[in-house]
RNA sequence: GGGCGAGUGGCGGAAUUGGUAGACGCGUUGGUCUUAGGAACCAAUAGUGCAAACUGUGAAGGUUCAAAUCCUUUCUCGCCUACCA
């Protein structure tokens, strides 16, 4: 018997595809749409493991979307601006063009490998000037809806590398190529205005219920909605300043209060700037270290001022106002009021500083808690933050806290003009500049008096030039004065040098995918509506936040000002994927070793340190190249494995065994297709409705799987799916029935291993493509069935009978049969729990 | 510190609503065939026990005729987050 020759099949059923266009979609009223999309790559150079999990999991979606019958957008494109390319190419001394294409035409390559059922029309690349043109009128057009605005912030500044760096190449507070400390500098950057929405962005998750629950909690916390209110502190008689405001969400506790904090970088803060001891202050607070855990755990220290503050609820309380390293400017006003009683962070600080405590809410249940000899509620070395009864605070004594007592501070607040109720956001409007080459332009010029002038719609696009030196401290474009310095209508201009962030590119590109040809819009209104929103998004959960929260955005913004657009949630259905991991290797020495340098190591003798499974990263050289795994095994062999061995939302291991037991299987698949076919020359009249009713059951719970992402269950399926027929075809089987069957068999499975079973159907002179298979209800209908026996609750017999019978009859069906009736000998039933078609517990003496 | 999630054989993991725990695969063991096997096929495989049976889903309680599944307490691990006023 042949053995299954993958190589070949698979090579002609990816290139039948290609040249036929097979999954080429064009918009058809008549069809219900499916839009599947899984996250686009980075064309970092070959694509790895993570890429072949998630292509694998969104084309097997697909393929059974199109089975049903809807039509199916599953588009692929290039995520391909950003800071990998602009390295490579200084380093390789090449233009990031270049590189980035060379490895475009790579990885494309290798995803054709894998059978992806992808309408390859509709390939974009995120750094063709066809494609930034229409993301630079988006920013004109948001610009001019005033969602775009510039603003002096401080940023991470590489002194070296004379750059501006992200948050995540900023480690232990140095930069991670230079290796000095990051300096804080104040630049001119372009933000978007997305805080504008945040109301929007929160409510809106409430409706994506296809959504993971962890991703929307995620972005809840990161929009960080609070209820409060915003409070004006009189300061004691001074020069300088009045007032000062602070966001609180317990005014209620304003009695308790015992000093006033703000940010070294408030507004206040340059009444002190000359001061020495100012100086060093501000010096101590940036020692400690940037890591987010020593930042919690540092000691909250602070600056005395000579400013005293007012309690606005009784004004001939004071308090001292200090400068406080805890205090964040950027968040409500930079400025917070201590009450040390019921704020562990207050209590910190008023410890150290000597600072009174008095409690102003008291626990409704004194246990577990601390009072003085005249059974006064203290407070000792835990601040209480729970609910309770107000005390010590005058007008609002005995009310509930915290509700009722704050909705009473706050009227009073409003009422005496002192503070007004206020709803704080957490979420921050997004910075886009970047002081990079490889990215979108900024179609923005300046006078010579710094004024911003939009580029005119009709010289877009704004192009990068080409052939530059990228071996520039800084931004390269800045150094490009024949690019830079630009005459509009006789004027003379100067460029906008920095890029857009990369996060842009990816905000909007599931809208091109639905008109990638249009050269005057970036989207086609007609298009846009038959196709979004995406019905399936799918991708890494480390997305879970920026990539996902600003495409929400752009839809909002897109949406702002033109109803007819009429989308604000870009993806319906989210799904977020497992990553790949692999064990680690060192060696002696302490060096990570590849898998095959593992192999080597070992026949050698060496003594090597297998690690637990991590993630695939080329660091730790625990990476499995596909392309490799593919050429050994074929593709489908390598989708079996990736959805085998963990549910897709889970990590899962990469292991050698696992992936060949996959490819074996392959080659049992066949080895069946070969039995089948001998057998079907065969004729029998034997009627066996065993395999009608299996194969019919099994579609169903495939079908139940598929809806609910349980792929790692499909595969189970599969095997069993395979068991049975490899079992059944060692007997005569009815013509017809086995036959109706197999091609429900190779339908039902096809989705997974496309080559093989348009393979298998072509070679029974048919239909590559087949539709979902249909289930015959009245065969699953089952006309016995198997019940459980359990006696005082514990299983003892299992007995099979017809369908729907009644209690009665079930139990006088086990007391007359031969193995059930035993069970009951000089027993009296007392009671019986009896569930239809399934089990029946008896209750005896 | 906060949030979320998960603990089931030697391993990865099944178990739609509380209703036969361990599907399916890996591994292991035994066997068949083979010049050979890291091939193929057959069989066994949660634990204890000859067996009947008993015990078993991190631990301890509880609800229920019935709990991996629901409730309470607790432990462990993973991920995310970080002074958010």
């Amino acid at each position: 018997m042949d053995r299954y020759n993958f190589k070949l099949v698979e090579k002609k059923w990816q290139a039948y595809w290609n040249k036929n266009k097979s999954f080429k979609t064009t918009l058809d009223k008549s069809k219900k749409k499916f839009y599947c999309l899984e996250m686009f790559p980075y064309p970092s150079g070959k694509i790895h493991m993570g890429h072949v999990r998630n292509y694998t999991i969104g084309d097997v979606l697909s393929r059974y979307k199109s089975m049903l019958g809807f039509n199916v957008l599953h588009p692929m494109g290039w995520d391909s601006f950003g800071l990998p390319a602009e390295n490579a190419a200084k380093q390789n001394n090449l233009d990031p063009k270049i590189w980035t294409e060379k490895n475009i035409s790579i990885m494309k390559t290798q995803l054709k490998k894998l059978g992806l059922s992808i309408d390859w029309d509709r390939e974009i690349s995120t750094c063709s000037k066809e494609y930034y043109k229409h993301q630079q009128k988006f920013f004109l057009d948001l610009y001019d809806k005033g969602l775009v605005y510039r603003k002096e912030s401080y940023v991470n500044w590489d002194p070296i590398e004379k750059s501006v760096l992200a948050n995540e190449q900023v480690i232990d507070g140095k930069g991670w190529r230079s290796g000095v400390t990051v300096e804080r500098k104040k630049l001119n950057q372009w933000f978007f205005n997305i805080s504008k929405f945040s109301e929007e962005l929160l409510s809106g998750l409430d409706k994506l219920d296809s959504w993971p629950n962890k991703v929307k909690t995620m972005q809840k916390n990161w929009i960080g909605k609070s209820f409060g209110c915003e409070i004006d502190f009189n300061l004691k008689k001074n020069d300088q300043v009045n007032s000062i405001k602070c966001f609180t969400t317990r005014p209620d506790t304003l009695f308790g209060m015992s000093f006033l904090a703000v940010s070294i970088d408030h507004p206040i803060s340059k009444f002190y700037k000359e001061r020495d001891d100012f100086k060093k202050f501000k010096e101590e607070c940036s020692k400690t270290g940037t890591t987010e855990e020593a930042i919690a755990q540092a000691e909250k220290i602070g600056f005395k001022t000579d400013l005293r503050a007012i309690n606005p609820l009784d004004n001939t309380k004071t308090v001292p106002v200090y400068f406080a390293n805890f205090v964040l400017m950027d968040y409500g006003f930079g400025a917070v009021f201590g009450c040390p009683a019921h704020d562990q962070r207050d209590l910190d600080f008023a410890n150290k500083y000597k600072l009174k405590i008095m409690p102003v809410v008291e626990p409704l249940d004194s246990t577990g808690h601390e009072y003085d000899k005249n059974k006064n509620f203290v407070i000792i070395g835990q601040a209480y933050t729970g609910p309770g009864k107000i005390i010590n605070s005058n007008f609002l004594n005995d009310l509930k806290a915290p509700e009722e007592s704050i909705v009473k501070t706050i009227e009073y607040l409003e009422k005496n003009n002192i503070g007004k109720k206020k709803i704080n956001f957490r979420l921050k409007d997004w910075g886009v500049s970047r002081q990079r080459y490889w990215g979108c332009p900024i179609p923005i010029v300046y006078d010579e008096n710094n004024n911003v002038k939009k580029i005119p719609l009709e010289n877009l696009p704004v192009e990068l030039p080409e052939n530059i030196n990228l071996s520039t401290n800084g931004n390269p474009l800045d150094h490009v004065d024949s690019w830079k310095n630009i005459t509009i209508e006789g004027k003379k201009y100067k460029r906008e040098t920095d890029t857009l962030d990369t996060f842009v590119d990816s905000s909007w590109y599931f809208l091109r995918f639905c008109s990638p040809k249009n050269e005057v819009e970036g989207f086609d209104m007609e298009e846009v509506k038959y196709w979004m929103p995406v019905d399936q998004y799918i991708g890494g959960i480390e997305h879970a936040i920026l990539h996902l929260l600003y495409s929400r955005f752009f839809m909002q913004a897109i949406n702002f000002n033109h109803e007819e657009f009429n989308i604000t949630e870009p993806f319906s259905g989210l799904f977020t994927q497992g990553m790949v991991c692999h064990e680690t290797y060192r060696n002696q020495q302490g060096n990570w070793l590849s898998p095959e340098e593992y192999e080597l190591a070992k026949s050698r003798g060496e003594i090597i340190k297998i690690g637990s499974p991590e993630s695939m990263s080329k660091s730790k050289k625990n990476t499995i190249d596909p392309e490799k795994i593919i050429e050994n095994y074929g593709a489908d062999a390598v989708r079996i494995f990736i959805l085998s061995d963990s549910p897709p939302e889970k990590d899962v291991q990469w292991s050698e065994t696992g992936m060949l037991s996959s490819y074996k299987f392959t080659q049992k698949l066949w080895t069946l297709h070969q039995k089948f076919k001998n057998k079907i020359e065969e004729n029998s009249d034997k009627k066996d409705e065993e395999i009608s009713i299996f194969t019919n059951q099994m579609i169903e719970k495939i079908k139940y799987n598929l809806e609910k992402f349980h792929y790692n269950v499909i595969i189970a399926n599969l095997y069993e799916f395979y068991n049975f027929f490899n079992n059944k075809l060692n007997f005569n089987i009815n013509k017809k029935t086995l036959l109706e069957n197999y091609i429900k068999f190779l339908s039902a499975i096809s989705p997974i291993i496309p080559h093989f079973t348009s393979e298998c159907l072509t070679d029974l002179k048919l239909n590559p493509f087949q539709k979902w298979p249909e289930v015959d209800k009245n065969l699953i209908k089952n006309d016995t069935v198997k019940y459980v026996i359990q006696i005082n609750g514990k299983k003892r017999a299992t007995i099979t009978c017809m369908k729907d019978i009644s209690e009665k009859e079930l139990i006088k069906e086990i007391m007359g049969g031969e193995s059930t009736k035993k069970i009951f000998e000089n027993k009296k039933i007392n009671k019986c729990f009896f569930v239809k078609n399934r089990l029946i517990n008896i209750l005896v003496q």
